[in-house]
DNA sequence: AAGTCCCGTGGAACTCGTCC
DNA sequence: GGACGAGTTCCACGGGACTT
């Protein structure tokens, strides 16, 4: 029960990488794919064009002393659901999402909104468990992978969706619209289930005035501040200069029926992917990569 | 009082170490 | 060489001390 966490590193991982996403970056890795679509991934053809357009720095490695952007950067694609991992799928495969957007169905912001929002735990490609996780963790560990260790403490959250609904519960209330940092790392983090929103602003409203004030999450730091950068890409949120406030979007107060009601919908647990033994990495590309099913989730620009 | 230099701090960007 | 997350580097910022 908020606010109470069910083991110790509860965070929301998420790529490190995706810090320097703008629409540049975004699409220089999708052409760079589409060198070799449907073939083997060829990664000196992709760093080549990486680099050569001034899209990302070389990132020599000392492992393999040579240009090695890819490597790191191809993590932002598969991450957001536009290819299929590589480990995966040696050929580079990209998903349907991607296909709608190089085919213009939607925009850089329609999409990031789009996907940011469906973005969910349990979730299919963070599945790796970190050597630090099971070290904070404690007690006796078996779990197989991340997704496994999250799909048991029945763990269902979409963190954009969260942040909004809180935000717009703190609008409702008369709160000042914004969250910090340090509120996201201390309160929004600990939410484990889509209804927690409401006890979480709740407290959140209660620590403004004077009420119990809830430790941060002490290694959730990054990934908040990760997170905050990925929505400020969002038709639905703004974020401070600094980086320490994030804030409803004008975007957002206009079309606020229209969020909220999509917001609803992805709050379904019926809406969520679920993890299940078989085969689940590849699965979630299927569910998350997907265009036809997610289509009803879209939020336009202008609508 | 205004300008300049210096240094501490913190965060973002980038790279690295490691596991698999 | 993919994935994760920590380490390193660089830079902006700001306060204080010193100079003009």
């Amino acid at each position: 029960m908020y606010p109470n966490i069910p083991y110790e590193g509860l965070s929301w991982p998420i790529t490190q990488h995706a810090g320097v996403l703008k629409v540049e970056v975004f699409d220089g890795l999708l052409n760079a794919c589409l060198l070799c679509k449907g073939d083997t991934v060829d990664a000196e053809k992709i760093n080549g064009y990486l680099v050569n357009n001034g899209i990302l720095t070389a990132n020599v490695r000392a492992d393999s002393n040579q240009v090695d952007a890819w490597r790191d950067y191809q993590q932002i694609l598969s991450e957001f659901g536009l290819i299929y991992s590589t480990r995966l799928s040696k050929v580079l495969t990209l998903t349907p999402i991607a296909m709608a957007y190089l085919n213009h169905s939607l925009s850089y912001s329609e999409l990031i909104t789009l996907q940011l929002l469906r973005y969910q735990y349990p979730n299919g490609h963070k599945s790796q468990l970190s050597p630090s996780l099971m070290q904070s963790y404690g007690k006796n560990f078996n779990y197989e992978s991340f997704t496994e260790l999250q799909a048991h403490y029945n763990i269902q959250v979409r963190p954009a969706v969260l942040i909004w609904k809180i935000l717009y519960k703190l609008w409702e209330s008369g709160e000042q619209p914004i969250l910090s940092l340090n509120e996201m790392q201390g309160y929004a983090v600990r939410c484990t289930a889509m209804s927690d929103y409401f006890s979480c602003a709740e407290s959140i409203i209660e620590s403004r005035h004077d009420g119990q004030q809830l430790q941060p999450l002490t290694r959730a730091r990054r990934n908040m501040a990760d997170w905050m950068k990925l929505l400020s890409q969002t038709l639905l949120f703004n974020v401070s200069g600094d980086g320490n406030t994030i804030a409803l979007s004008p975007y957002s107060i206009k079309e606020r029926k229209a969020v909220d009601y999509v917001c609803s919908r992805l709050s379904d647990p019926f809406s969520f992917w679920e993890y299940k033994e078989d085969n689940y990495k590849q699965d979630w590309f299927d569910f998350y990569g997907d265009y036809d099913n997610s289509i009803e989730y879209i939020l336009k620009e202008s609508q």
